[in-house]
DNA sequence: CGCCTCTCTGCTCATGTGAGCAGGGCCGCA
DNA sequence: TGCGGCCCTGCTCACATGAGCAGAGAGGCG
């Protein structure tokens, strides 16, 4: 009972010290002349109110991050580095914010890369146009996946990769192909062609690659852009598909959704993203939690830039091994399922013609 | 271009600065390390990260003060002392903070009064409630309004003085005749009569007063009591009365809102109040904030328990100037015409008898 | 073009603060 | 009642920090 007592009058003492050192800027000296007890147990105090929580220090401002997250998920997923944002209540606002964090993050590597591999989407756009002019010096960029021209709203494919060069006083390299072709023999053909060969091999030079992730559902640029229909989208749904990368669609355990698919999709392999030294996922928001829950399980990333909440679902431990344990059993079915069905891929291109 | 732009780097850097700071737990030197500029700077910086409101510092406890308004309320109204708690969403959480946060004021509070006055309603119950056991030693109770027993539900009037004075040690004087008689002579009479007035007299004498207020409205006490009718509070309401102060209904300009009511009431008056070394104000909740600015602002109290938004309220310089102003030109206006009509006050008694 | 001023930088020094330690009171237990 | 263990207190000392100051660089103005 006195031990009660005392404690719960410690606690009050606690209090008015901390609101004395906090807010009204007295030392622990002045403090203890005032609650009368001596300068040492102003300190303990001190250090009990802030280790029970009654002092709570936040940093508001929109640069601000999440550094326990982001040593947590390193330790976690060995990554080599990560950047976590506070998550504004503002899905629009959050992507913006993981597209600066992303820019800050490319413009302080060391060492600065000179060769950087780009993906694109609206999230690499971001990126890029969150670069400041002038970001490096020499930078050189080359496109790591298909997609120029399908598109023809600015900001996407082409305009990514050469804005981030620019900004740099580099030359981008794009890759002049689409992301998908619609017959795996065209693949090929475009593949072996000098221009586009030349450039995935140049790519498998980058000493960093940017990129991000999409989500499998319409939404999806690759939807946008015509190289897939709703109805492909279903398709890699139901073989498991949380997302793309890079232009290939992977499910939950980080494997290939759609191997016929994914052989007529061109660019860089995901084993070439996963040996790379660098490579920078760049990745936010609720939607978009799975398809990154299987990227950085899988190793295909070794930096990751992304959201507090994002962040905190993949280390959540009931998702997570929940999820690690649906990919353990996986891999077989999704692997062996996915050669029998092929040749249902005319309607995209159909679509991106109309 | 250039100002701006390093300013705005050092808002980076003063976020990352803070970061390492507040959330690593870093020393300056160590960040100025890791953020390539001296110690020094780094100490800049988290100045004026602090400066700048970057960095929030709160204090989440529900004992907690908010002193910078404690010491506006003092400086602004010239007051002894001032207490601001933090306002919970809860009004009925809020009222029992601001009683904890009386209860701990008065136990606190030095020289120790030998004798206190106080006076009664839901407020002072629960500040006597939230008193603990021996909070002082001796401490007599005395009680500076009428009101005993009216009300039949336990925790009002009596009980609250017997309450305070047991929980010091000390004997309770209580004033035994209703807050407001129905008849002037009766009123007369009951206060010349030996024990009515010693205690008056007595009351007279006390080194510290602790009270409330009341709303004038007809969830007032002196309505559930039976004082007062619905018709009565609109009456006074009619005459400008915002709420009572020991019994006794005043304007917003501090005035008696009905001179011929008020000599019916019996108990303190208001100068004895005003003149009293310590008279403690305990009041909170958004519908007392105009009785609390009567007071506050013509010297009814001499120290004030309350929450912060009632705080904020008091030091808002629209509403405050608003008030002073009218308060200034009022008073003339409010005695010459309060004295003018009178005689009207069958009815309350009537209800009070009913 | 040169001077002036104003701000920002990196320093010295005094003060503020936290780690670690010895002593003392309080408890349970014999 | 005496003993041992425990926690809490108040201290010493080393370190971290903020105040104040001289010098350097950037603009602004004549």
């Amino acid at each position: 009972m006195v031990s009660t007592e005392s404690a719960a009058a410690n606690e009050l003492l606690a209090v008015r010290a901390a609101e004395l050192y906090y807010e009204e800027n007295k030392t622990q000296d002045e403090i203890g002349a005032i609650l009368r007890v001596t300068r040492w147990k102003v300190g303990r105090l001190l250090s009990q109110a802030r280790e029970r929580g009654i002092i709570r220090i936040e940093i508001v401002h929109p640069r601000a991050r999440r550094l326990a997250l982001e040593r947590e998920l390193g330790a976690r997923f060995g990554l080599k580095d990560a950047i976590v944002v506070p998550a504004p209540v503002d899905e629009v606002e959050l992507q913006a914010r993981v597209a600066e964090a992303a820019a800050d993050y490319l413009v302080s590597v060391r060492p600065v890369p000179r060769l950087l591999g780009v993906s694109w989407g609206r999230t690499l756009h971001q990126v890029a146009e969150s670069l400041p002019v002038g970001w490096s010096t020499g930078v050189n960029v080359v496109q790591i996946n298909g997609g120029v021209s399908l598109s023809k709203r600015p900001g996407t494919a082409a305009s990514t990769a050469v804005m981030i060069a620019q900004k740099a006083g580099g030359q981008a390299t794009l890759l002049p192909s689409p992301a998908i072709l619609e017959r795996l023999e065209t693949k090929k053909a475009i593949e072996s062609d000098r221009t586009v060969g030349g450039v995935v091999q140049m790519a498998r030079g980058a000493a960093a690659y940017l990129f991000s992730a999409g989500v499998a559902d319409t939404s999806s640029v690759h939807v946008d852009s015509g190289y897939l229909t709703a109805d492909d989208i279903a398709e890699l749904r139901e073989r498991g598909a949380v997302g793309d990368v890079i232009g290939r669609y992977i499910t939950a355990d980080g494997t290939i959704a759609d191997p016929e698919l994914d052989a007529r999709t061109l660019g860089l392999g995901l084993e070439e993203l996963r040996s790379a030294a660098s490579s920078i996922l760049v990745i936010g928001g609720e939607a978009k939690h799975a398809v990154a829950r299987a990227i950085v399980t899988h190793g295909l990333c070794s930096v990751i830039v992304t959201d507090e909440h994002t962040a905190r679902a993949l280390l959540d431990d009931l998702d997570g091994d929940a999820a690690a344990d649906a990919s353990a059993g996986a891999p077989d079915s999704g692997s062996s399922g996915a050669a029998a069905p092929s040749g249902h891929h005319d309607s995209p291109a159909e679509g991106s013609a109309s």
